[in-house]
DNA sequence: CTTTTAATGTAATATCGTAACAGTTTAACT
DNA sequence: AGTTAAACTGTTACGATATTACATTAAAAG
């Protein structure tokens, strides 16, 4: 008998308008600094903001481009800084196929990230399946190994690829 | 009720002497590369010995310094090159979140390779399941999206490791 | 208000990977 | 064998990604 529980599958539309869940994400971010005594200072801000308006993920150098605040060119250190920080807190995902970075879309839910990337129009959504986060620590833990982390990132062609050909 | 098949896992312990599972990956590539009508080259057989000889994940320029055949360094591109061709014959896969790569250890058996990437002595296994792989499949299908390649690294402590503190 | 911790600015450099193109070898076909 | 087409190699240059090191400034803690 399968379980069929809803999958919490967030893969962005087309015409959704993200204004709202940049809010949203920027909101989060501060609130849980806040709770966490940490510093939300202007580069973490702009750089979330950077990621979160994309659902394509971004190189660093491309980040980068957009911080160029007061015209003047940012080093990259700039960017992997307040990303290596982003990172820690939550709301900005690695995807290590493509040395790129995402904005979450689960904030405040607990959850291994999985990540189906879409090689047509290269949006990223998020399939966070309990199921496979727990096939995995169960197969790995029955091979002898202690999980810390896992990285699941799924290529192939969204639902809305596939339908327009 | 639990699925109770075997896992295929292959982790390499530390004292055993791979001289002959290099032997049987030379040999096996060699064998497809003639059904394959492909050419089995020196740079390619070098640095397939170069990645199988090591259990641990080599990077591009690490191979590079042990191409040095006649005493010169060969040009990046000639790793890279025998690299693409090993990942898709089979034999060599890519780490993506290390940017290394290593040899496969379940030559021949069809498999969505997962990782098993020890961080304390840097060893990786392959936790080749298909209860995983066919659980990402499912979730992912039943998202609406359509999967053409997996990519699965699961960081943490090997059972050797984790024995001896 | 001073100490100490965290963040920033800046330059330099390390690491990883590819493009372009000429030359050579191999395989396939007369 | 001789010719042609395809694959592989050699070489140079460059592009893309990421980190180290260290001096300076800002913020938090005492």
């Amino acid at each position: 008998m399968e379980d069929m529980e809803a999958l919490p599958v967030r893969f962005p539309s087309r015409q959704h308008n993200h204004s709202s869940c940049v809010n949203k994400l920027l909101g989060d971010a501060e609130e849980e600094c806040r709770r966490q005594k940490l510093r939300f200072t202007e580069h973490r801000r702009k750089v979330l903001e950077i990621i979160a308006s994309s659902h394509k993920p971004l190189g660093a150098y491309d980040i980068l481009e957009q911080m160029n605040f007061s015209g003047r060119r940012q080093a990259p250190v700039v960017a992997y800084r307040a990303l290596d920080f982003l990172i820690n807190l939550g709301p900005v995902h690695r995807l290590n196929s493509l040395n790129a970075f995402v904005a979450c879309m689960t904030v405040g839910e607990d959850h291994t990230a999985q990540f189906l990337i879409c090689r047509q129009c290269k949006n990223v959504g998020e399939l966070n399946s309990n199921r496979v986060s727990e096939r995995i620590e169960k197969d790995a833990v029955e091979a002898g190994f202690q999980v810390d982390q896992q990285l699941v990132e799924i290529i192939g062609i969204c639902y809305e690829c596939a339908e327009s050909g």
